[in-house]
RNA sequence: GCGGUUGUGGCGAAGUGGUUAACGCACCUGAUUGUGGUUCAGGCAUUCGUGGGUUCGAUUCCCAUCAGCCGCCCCA
């Protein structure tokens, strides 16, 4: 028999497990610097979270979330997105209630989505994401942009685009909402069958149609920018003045709706404009949500967030041609000749190693031929050679793969020597 | 949920209704009885995705099924 990973999950290997921890490294310092702490929450909750915190007309919870009952009858799902988890964490350890606010998280992890896998589209994929609880100044929602487009620029990619939005407070998505309604309806029996059903749960994802984009009626439908009221229009210009003022870039674009229900004021998404990225372009979204604190029982708190997958984040870098600064090679291989040098080797590698050299060897009983070809192939920098001639004059054989030079070192100099070449020749 | 496409050794990849299914890479051995990246010689392994059907005979034809990849929808 044999077995597969489950569909839409992925083994990553050696050879791109290092680009995962060089990518997650550079996240971390990003936050460090920015002053989001990590946050870790559970990678399956309560079913309800997601209904509440995501929103029932939206597709992830429509069609997919990895639901299932636990032994004790209770409806559990494994996480597809990672703000509804934060916000109930938040909530439930009263965090809205500690001094230096305010709150600012970041995660990194596995989120779940029950689709048929393609080309930047997994079931198991990674996420790393921020939020930033308690604070209504449009100077954080510049923060929260900075950081996310920083995450790529860090990492030397270029062709990216931010693309922003307001939806707006309440007062404003409302009155916009009815104008949608009431542009719409005289058309809704030409729209397509789920467009028909937006227009009744969220009637602004029609806007988002790629069906009905050709439509008539889509060119001519009431922008949101112009159902700004005073509050949300001043808003909306503080976060793009902020944003000039760092010098960010960023496009308008008042089709640009989020997919989750809690949505308003900012709304972005970035975007890789890189040739050969496929049918997906969208690295990363996010936005301003207020009410989703309040859905999970906590008080009138809004936040603001955003959310990338490291998956495509490395196809970014490898479709722009970016390569990693990783380094794969090995400081030292202990080669061995007979069994008293076996022996010998297997103490001298254990001493190299609680010195903090980093050192292999062979352990298939190859020839010596064929152990300094390993050690060629795996990169070695120095190889110590260890046989009969070595142990009776207590030296040990030191040779530097790169030039070929070769010399004898005392046996029990051999650690501080290669401290000194590992350190020294750096 | 819908559509397209692919499935031969560890990897890449030929091939044909019928004697031992090419080749390349990798790996192992030797030329060099204690030294790598080049070369030469030899060696190694494959239920031809799985199940069924047609046939004297199927890896090749037909059906089903599974898996991978890509696209639609939507998103990260």
């Amino acid at each position: 028999m044999s077995m597969n990973a489950p569909r839409g999950t992925q083994d990553i290997l050696p050879g791109t497990s290092e680009k995962w921890q060089y990518v997650e490294r550079q996240l971390a310092d990003l936050c460090r610097r920015y002053n989001y702490k990590e946050i870790r929450t559970p990678i399956f909750e309560h079913t309800e979270l997601f209904q509440r915190g995501v929103g029932d007309s939206t597709d992830i919870v429509q069609k997919e979330m990895y639901t299932f009952e636990d032994r004790g009858g209770r409806s559990v799902t494994l996480r597809p997105e990672g703000t509804a988890s934060v916000v109930r964490s938040y909530v439930q350890n009263k965090v809205y209630g500690l001094p230096n606010q305010p709150t600012k998280y970041f995660y990194m992890g596995p989120m779940f989505r029950y689709e048929r896998p393609q080309q930047g589209r997994q079931r198991q994929f990674v996420q790393f994401g921020i939020e930033a609880l308690g604070s209504d100044d449009p100077a954080i929602d510049a923060e929260v942009l900075a950081l996310a487009l920083g995450s790529y620029e860090e990492l030397g990619l270029k062709s990216l685009k931010l693309v922003l939005n307001s939806l707006g407070d309440k007062e404003s998505r409302e009155a916009h909402r009815d104008a949608l309604v009431r542009h719409f309806d005289p058309h809704r029996e030409e729209l397509c069958a789920d467009c028909q059903v937006r227009l009744d749960q969220n009637p602004l994802r029609v806007l988002d149609c790629k069906k009905d984009r050709e439509h008539p009626a889509m060119s001519t439908a009431p922008s949101i920018l112009d159902y700004l009221n005073d509050y949300s229009e001043d808003y909306f210009e503080e976060v793009k003045k902020y944003l000039d003022e760092m010098g960010i870039a960023y496009e308008i674009d008042p089709n640009l709706v989020r997919g989750l229900d809690y949505y308003n004021h900012t709304a972005f998404e970035i975007m890789s404009e890189a040739e050969g990225f496929g049918a997906i372009t969208t690295l990363s979204g996010g936005g301003r949500y207020t009410g989703l604190v309040q859905e999970v029982g906590g008080p009138e708190t809004s936040g603001i967030g955003f959310a990338m997958s490291i998956e495509r984040l490395l196809m970014a870098l490898e479709a722009e041609g970016i390569e990693l600064p990783i380094d794969e090679g090995l400081d030292t291989y202990v080669v061995a000749l007979g069994e008293e040098a076996e022996k010998a080797a297997v103490r001298l590698t254990y001493q190299l190693r609680q010195a903090g050299i980093q050192v292999d060897k062979d352990y298939l009983g190859k020839k010596m031929k064929a152990q300094f070809k390993a050690a060629d192939r795996i990169g070695a920098k120095y190889v110590l050679v260890l046989g009969d001639q070595e142990l009776e004059n207590n030296v040990i054989n030191v040779k530097t793969m790169a030039t070929g030079d070769q010399q004898e070192v005392a046996l029990d100099e051999i650690v501080d020597f290669m401290k000194k070449q590992l350190i020294g020749g750096e």
